[in-house]
DNA sequence: CTGTTAGCGCGTTCAA
DNA sequence: TTGAACGCGCTAACAG
């Protein structure tokens, strides 16, 4: 590979005037210019990013963390719309492998990590849990850095989300105005933020229509499908059972088949509703609370470069929509 | 963030000697790396990695092209096995952005986008047409490469695959064992390298069973599910019918939804057997051939870490399986 | 065993 | 308008 000292010779000037050439300086005679720009093309040169990161602690990469591993219906096309973004804009991105040598992530600090590797900013997607004191360090650091899911704001630190508070008002709504009265909820972990501010909305609601809410009716499990097959199969013991059901998208689906295999079906005997719209959803054909997830990708790219560029740092919230499928019936009273 | 040259004044040692134990190259009283270490640690030091590249040429880091995005339920299995593997060895990966500005990957040469970021090695997953020549740099550079699905090898480059061939032996064969000679495949583009090897494992299964070949019973097509769908319209419409459908997993979805849509009924009235094992198809009860996707994403990474470390590049291919779930049926002829 | 010195490839003053 | 010289943080001979 040609070395910008190897174009300087050919070019028979300096190497500080080819750096010029190639960032575009003022301040270069139009001839020479022209020159160096064709020994460039002829020699198939382009700068070394790793030299030009050293001395300028700009990288154009964008780090990832991702404790998911994009092993998640949810992640991998929020990752899409971060690739785009990060593309258009000329930035690669970095994916932080989880290091078993070194005691992973979480030892060693993020910050750290990042700093390390030079990365101009970064984005934290697929940490449900509210534990925020190990984003500490990171928040008060000056590293550019934008969580998915996560209402932390910091130094340089701000998040994007989608509302998923009114976007559960909407789901159980919907439950209502079909007439439901009996309506379960089941649910992600309970130290899960989003898990959380669903169920506020489902309360809410609940509230509203003057619905007496009944604990024993409220689940809360890991986000995999058969934690929500195994919360139904409990719903169908019941003596008093729901006759809607509020639910994640992968818990929901878990829920419809538990239903199935015990000989029940859905809508007849059961309402479903979901949250998310993962890919999955549409194959089931679950009526859900639709999240954009391809935007909220492209909002935390836009997000975290505009941090990087010192621009204004407000939070994203993305709205939620009603994709009316069939999983939902109106029942009389 | 302090530098080797903080540290080696805390330690009032020399920065070549903080070096030294860092990279653990013998030749270092104890004493001194003892307390060279704990100055390290008070101060949470760790060496920028940008700045060791420049000095090794080494970086720590895969490349990872993909056209795909991710996109695609196989490939994102696979890229769980190179994430674990990469993280295992210390590794974080280098995912390229497709740049819309300079004109894309391809025009600028992967090649010179691997070497610029002075990557370790890259991975190349997705590229499944078979044009060759704009690999034809790649091949012949000294990058240690290896591709997925696409048997190129070169200086520093071999690739992993799965054995597509002798799995689609094992589908149609199975087909045939269930007493259908009525066969029609469903396959993604002629020039798809994966999708000739499977079509060729399925004349090669006909020949065996002396079973004629019908071309009008060949599809080819994008590996889309509506393509499976209209695919399998088009067999609905036909006067003289096949009893039984071999399709890649995500083309015999499309067709199960046809059939399903069209008043008909599988296996009933067609055996469907896929090939892939997506997540999705376990969704549908498809019987298919199993990829093992984490394992081939798993030996790329370990494949391409050999390379760089100049063991053996020999390619690797790897046993699929027939996974029997609920779309096939014997028929009696 | 330890320190001095010279790069790695590029950006950026500051003179000329 | 151009170039010499230094620095980014680290590694790698080579002396001492």
């Amino acid at each position: 590979m040609a070395t910008i000292n190897d174009i300087a010779k050919l070019a028979k000037v300096s190497k500080a005037t080819v750096s010029k050439v190639i960032n575009q300086h003022p301040g270069v005679k139009e001839e020479t210019k022209k020159k160096v720009l064709r020994i460039m093309k002829q020699n198939n040169y382009w700068p070394n990013s790793v030299a030009r990161s050293l001395s300028t602690h700009k990288s154009y990469t964008i780090g990832i963390f991702d404790p998911g591993r994009l092993n998640n219906f949810f992640f991998r096309e929020v990752f899409e719309g971060i690739e785009r973004v990060c593309g258009d804009k000329g930035y690669d991105i970095l994916y932080f492998t989880d290091k078993k040598w070194d005691g992973s992530w979480v030892d060693f600090g993020y910050t750290e990590i990042s700093k390390n590797r030079s990365v101009d900013g970064v984005i934290m997607m697929g940490f449900g849990r509210v534990e925020t004191s190990k984003f500490d360090a990171l928040l008060a650091s000056d590293m550019p850095t934008v969580f998915i899911d996560l209402d932390l704001v910091g130094k340089n630190a701000s998040y994007v989300t989608s509302d998923n508070f009114n976007g559960a008002k909407t789901a159980v709504r919907y439950l209502c105005q079909l007439g439901h009265e009996k309506i379960a909820m089941i649910t992600g972990p309970n130290g899960f933020k989003v898990a959380r501010e669903r169920f506020s909305g489902f309360q809410s609601v609940l509230d509203e229509f003057e619905i007496s809410y009944n604990p024993d009716w409220v689940f809360y499990c890991q986000y995999q499908l058969e934690a929500g097959y195994e919360a139904m199969k409990k719903i169908l013991k019941m003596r008093e059972k729901p006759t809607a059901i509020f639910a994640e998208d992968i818990l929901a689906i878990g829920a419809i088949r538990a239903i199935r295999d015990h000989g029940f079906s859905v809508p007849e005997d059961f309402s479903i509703i979901g949250f998310d719209d993962i890919e999955l959803s549409e194959h089931y054909d679950l009526t859900t609370i639709r999240q954009d997830k391809y935007m909220l990708g492209v909002s935390a790219a836009e997000l975290v470069l505009k941090i990087i560029n010192k621009k204004n740092s407000a939070p994203v919230i993305l709205k939620t929509g009603l994709v009316k499928r069939a999983t939902c019936r109106r029942i009389t009273g």
